[in-house]
DNA sequence: TCAAAAGTGTTAATAGTACACCCATGA
DNA sequence: TCATGGGTGTACTATTAACACTTTTGA
């Protein structure tokens, strides 16, 4: 009994964060540039690798945190990518999350102070490791994700007018959604409340301002878009 | 860069299955009971720990051939699991797999070794740790998947009848389906053949057997159940 | 005055759901 | 002969998809 853990091996544990924002109708992630050697110039997800007094989820809270300086955000596991060597360096196993962020509200010094940089999902650069495969099924995830439950404002400022929402799912869809369609069916989600606010800096009419109102959502938890 | 790895902390890691199986109308988990100290007679899933020389996938292929002697099983990552005292002996953290077996098939020598036993979907017994949300998690999933991708045919054996496959997915969703619309939808899928064997195992007029034919899925991949 | 985004309904097509009876056979 | 599971089609309902013009206003 005193040896049933002790025979087997131990590993290092690292997570990944697949970090997504939505700025000028398009999805982006944060990513890092490497300023140093070994692979000076690649680019990669945030990671870090997990420590004795936090859980797996804790980690990436954490590891989220140190890059962005946001707490309580939305993030879902990814899954555990465990190849013996995707990792050239060592065995660490490793467990990828995605986290959806409002991009006008992370700490800038922060993102600069690591070389992190937004890129447009739709122009992703090579990245190290198997961090392709873990943003692929990040996406994917997401995509049914978003199509089933009202995660993407976690993606938009608190108030947003119905084209922003618009063009948020064609940028998670990856292509265009028919706009009288899309907006009878959120007429429908009573819990996506018009505000008597009006928007006038994405158009010179102006446009009403919604917000997510989540007490109304789990009254009546319907949404499909 | 030497120390790059071994400032951090390692952990043990390990694979817990959650084995279904599909038998006269229902599904089944295949669970462990404990047959000593501590938590003797209580159940858990079949687990192991991950090794030196092998991914997480391959440790959890092992696990469930150690039990079942079963190889080239449809498995799927179900998640990690990585809170501080999940175990309470020691630190480890666990990848949850679901694996569909065709429960006609496994090695029962072996599973008895294990003191293992096919336990009803709907009647499971308490179960140690965090099991039980790995399974609810599992089940979840092989919902989601089996409604809208060919895995149930793992569950079968090669050759089924169309009442067995209504009820196969019937045991998955947890509630009745209607006959006839479950057989026109089966006859849209022309990569479910029919043969000309017939089974009077189940019936006095017997019933047609049929097959799924994989080659002629991947042609045409339209399923929806 | 015109460019640019906001806002607004109807119709057709498709998919999904409900439903009941005859058939073949072995016991 | 009868109990048991096998096999079949149609009508209704709900959902989804296609589609074009008017409004407002700042430049």
């Amino acid at each position: 009994m005193a040896n049933y853990y002790n025979v087997n091996p131990r590993f290092y544990v690292s997570v990944d964060c697949i970090i997504f924002g939505f700025d000028k109708g398009s999805l982006k992630l944060l990513l890092l540039k490497r300023d140093f050697e070994p692979a000076k110039g690649q680019w990669s997800l945030m990671g870090g690798f997990v420590q004795k007094g936090e859980s797996v989820d804790d980690a990436a809270k954490r590891v989220l945190a140190e890059l962005t300086g946001l707490k309580d955000v939305y993030m879902e596991q990814v899954g555990t990518f465990g190849d013996l060597h995707r990792d050239p360096g060592e065995r660490v196993i490793s467990v990828a999350y995605y986290a959806l962020i409002n991009i006008n509200e992370y700490d800038r010094a922060l993102v600069q102070q690591h070389n992190a940089y937004w890129a447009e999902m739709t122009e992703i650069p090579p990245l190290i490791f198997d961090h392709p495969q873990m943003v692929e099924r990040a996406r994917t995830m997401l995509k049914r994700k978003a199509s089933s439950e009202p995660v993407g404002f976690n993606l938009l400022p608190k108030l947003f007018t119905l084209s922003q929402l618009q063009s948020l799912y064609e940028a998670i869809y990856g292509g265009p959604l028919d706009k009288r369609n899309f907006r009878k069916r959120i007429a429908d989600m009573n819990y996506i409340e018009k505000t008597n606010l009006i928007d006038k800096m994405g158009s010179k009419r102006g446009a009403a301002l919604y917000q997510f109102n989540e007490e109304a959502y789990r009254k009546s938890p319907n949404f499909k878009i």
